[in-house]
DNA sequence: CCTGATGCCATA
DNA sequence: ATGGCATCAGGG
């Protein structure tokens, strides 16, 4: 386990180079600890009056002083880290701009890594023999015959002997068991690939070919298959070939499906379960796993995105599933795509790494259009109500009253979901009652000062709010430019309002709004989230963040009240959300047995990304979609960075926020533009104001330097920060 | 990220 | 003078 010398091994005494987990932003100078330490070793350090966890990173700098270097405090009973690893934290770190320490945080965080090797008692049969047998005593031998063989804990021996510890502790004095220390952390229980896999579909055998010829080497393979087509069964054949060839494997799934049914069925297959390794674990587990992942003790981990930062020894397989999940996107503290590095970890790993997903991100479709991924598609379908039933509302011959957004047809579709007990989504992607005040004496338009856009009423708040800058105003009573009173009309709707139109027509109903503006926290709103799939609500009213990879079980009908706004550039993953949801309600109905239905209100019912939407032809779809991002030049097709300034108090935030944008010449040098500042989706959490920037870059465009050299000159004011969001998920 | 040093101000 | 707190630089 631990290299005894060559050129990786420093002798005691001798420079070398430790990276901290303290954000340094440099490798720091120590000798060698007493027995010599060795590349990629966990190693305890002084760092100022403290001691710190580090990993020895490469040879000694040697620029400082060496007399003044400090002496390494010892190195950490732990596997050492493996240059893949390495590697992967400095590209992810050079990748998503952040300090590599902040990136090695997220490889150490394990309970316990800075203790000693952690034991615990265990009892054996001893020398000397008892004074005087009892019955419980006898049975406490016996019990220990039994299942002893490895030696058993004192509770585990009592347990099983069927007495209390006293008895125990009694024959451990008398000397008939002996007390041995041993490893805490056990191997998990082997799993065995070579039992039967479940019989295989003709489409499912031939995905699990492909990738058995695979299975050398790096390669990443996209397999693309409705709900209920098997997925899961697929790539578990791949994880058996991993096993096979004696490497780990590593299944990542969005927080929210780590299941007890998944583990089921890999125990199913494989006669014994994963690892599991997700935030509801505990710290025990947490420390056994991750030691054993080290040593080779656990063969296939099932876990969230955290998991890709393990340290395997040989790993051989990530799949990644559900992989247009929006939550394999980190967007706190390091801002990295767990599906992209994934990849990323695969081709240093020597890897295969399955994106698994019934409807796959545009980036992923691109990417094996390009040929960078090898696309594996199980066609097989089941039932004919796989796909939901689909149509448009011409908005051009179904006319709307004045201030009204639900077409009769909605309507009546709506009404009739509510009288089954089933669930309603009505789908808005525009925060706020109004995204429009004019007075309707003068026909003037209530924008903001400092911006060239109007400013959106928001009702809840009772403000106007200004979507560029984020300056509000009261609601005025009075024009502001021809003084008629009681004049001015809101015009347009957004989420606030539909609630009200929604309220009117179904009174009785329980209606739930879901938009990012509305919560304080993101807790607040997943708590929300998980009561409406409970079945809280009747009907749902939601901006893009309904799309988040949550489930309504419920949900049987999708209104899309406006699908030509997904179309105009307003949000770019729109259309994409779209088709998702309707897909979404396709998965329900097939695996409820409900007939699910989606009706989209739009006045271009003949544009490609609609029509393709209504067909359900999901190739038409991507190419439509692969099109319309290509002509703005938007990923992936272009590249994307957000900057998120955030600090207690909004206007020095937003000053930053302006002279970023106004001291463009990085960018201009890339032919990058900027957009913003605006305020961020969540404009205030734990009482910090977030403000948001937008670069877009050309594809090959050196977009992590320019942004560098760009921020750097930008002094930061007391408790602001500056974070940079490398392909951000989700703007405004 | 922590910690200890520094400096400014409010208070004894 | 003295202590409390906010700000800042340094850490090998």
């Amino acid at each position: 386990m631990q290299p005894s010398d060559g050129p990786e091994f420093f002798d005691e005494g001798t420079p070398c180079g430790v990276l901290t987990t303290e954000p340094l932003g440099r490798v720091l100078d120590y000798r060698a600890p007493e027995g010599g330490c060795w590349m990629g070793a966990f190693v305890q350090v002084p760092l100022g009056p403290r001691r710190v966890i580090g990993v020895i990173w490469g040879p000694a700098d040697g620029r400082f002083d060496r007399t003044k270097l400090r002496q390494v405090i010892r190195v950490l009973d732990a596997a050492p880290m493996r240059a893949e690893l390495r590697e992967f934290l400095t590209r992810l770190a050079d990748y998503t701009l952040t300090q590599l320490p902040m990136v090695l945080r997220l490889a150490t965080r394990v309970p316990g890594l800075a203790d000693g090797p952690v034991t615990r008692k265990l009892l054996f049969r001893g020398d000397g023999l008892p004074d005087r047998m009892t019955d419980a005593r006898t049975r406490v031998m016996a019990a220990l015959e039994e299942f002893g063989g490895a030696g058993l804990a004192p509770s585990e021996l009592a347990h099983a002997a069927g007495v209390g510890t006293s008895v125990v502790r009694g024959l451990v004095t008398a000397g008939a068991l002996a007390e041995r220390a041993a490893p805490r952390d056990q191997p998990f229980p082997r799993l065995d690939p070579a039992r039967p896999g479940p019989v295989l579909s003709d489409d499912q055998a031939r995905a699990a070919d492909a990738l058995r010829k695979g299975q050398s080497g790096y390669g990443t393979w996209l397999l693309k298959g409705v709900t209920g087509s098997g997925k899961t069964e697929v790539y578990l054949e791949a994880v058996a070939d991993c096993l096979r060839a004696g490497r780990q494997a590593l299944v990542l799934l969005p927080e929210i499906a780590l299941s007890a049914e998944f583990l089921t069925r890999v125990e199913h297959r494989f006669g014994a379960k994963p690892a599991e390794w997700h935030s509801g674990v505990t710290q025990s587990e947490r420390r056994r796993l991750w030691r054993m992942v080290g040593q080779g003790g656990a063969q296939m981990v099932v876990g969230a995105r955290s998991a890709l930062f393990l340290p395997f020894q040989n790993l051989g397989l990530i799949v990644v599933d559900e992989e247009h999940d929006t939550s394999y996107k980190q967007e706190e503290g390091v801002f990295y795509n767990a599906r992209d590095m994934a990849v990323l970890r695969g081709a240093l790993n020597g890897a295969q790494v399955v994106l698994a997903s019934a409807t796959p991100s545009l980036e992923s479709w691109a990417n094996a259009e390009a040929g960078k991924y090898t696309r594996l598609d199980l066609t097989t379908r089941f039932g004919p109500n796989a796909l939901p039933e689909m149509a448009a509302i011409d908005l051009r011959t179904e006319a709307l009253p004045a201030n009204r957004w639900i077409s009769p047809s909605l309507q009546a579709a709506v009404t009739a979901r509510l009288g089954l007990g089933e669930q309603a989504l009505l789908f808005l992607n525009r925060r706020g009652y109004a995204p429009l005040t004019v007075c309707r004496a003068c026909g003037h338009q209530i924008a903001c000062t400092d911006c060239d856009a109007r400013m959106v009423e928001h009702r809840f708040l009772e403000r106007l709010v200004c979507h560029q800058c984020g300056a509000t105003a009261p609601i005025p009573t009075k024009c502001p430019e021809c003084g008629a009173e009681d004049r001015m009309a809101p015009v347009g709707p957004g989420v606030e309002r539909l609630e009200e139109e929604t309220r009117a027509l179904w009174p009785d109903a329980r209606v739930a709004v879901l938009s990012s503006d509305l919560f304080g926290s993101a807790r607040a709103l997943k708590a929300q989230i998980e009561e409406i799939a409970a079945g809280g609500a009747d009907i749902i009213i939601g901006t893009q963040i309904v799309a988040k990879g949550h489930n309504f079980p419920h949900l049987t009908l999708v209104g899309v009240i406006d699908a030509d706004l997904g179309l105009s550039g307003s949000d770019l993953r729109a259309a994409e959300r779209v088709f998702q949801l309707t897909r979404q309600v396709a998965g329900r109905a097939g695996r409820a047995d409900k007939p699910g239905r989606a009706l989209i209100q739009t006045s271009q019912p003949d544009h490609p990304v609609i029509r393709a939407i209504l067909s359900g032809d999901e190739e038409a779809f991507w190419q439509a979609e692969a099109k319309a991002r290509r002509a703005l030049s938007m990923p992936p097709y272009g590249r994307l960075a957000g900057i998120i300034l955030s600090g207690p108090e909004l206007e020095p935030v937003f000053a930053l926020g302006n002279a970023l944008a106004r001291n463009d010449a990085a960018l201009r040098r890339i032919n990058a533009q900027v957009f913003g500042p605006a305020p961020a989706p969540i404009a205030r959490i734990r009482g910090q104001h977030r403000v948001r920037l937008l670069v877009k870059a050309a594809k090959g465009a050196p977009l992590q330097a320019a942004l560098r050299d760009w921020t750097r000159p930008h002094k930061l004011g007391t408790n602001m920060r500056l974070v940079i969001d490398i392909d951000p998920q989700s703007f405004y």
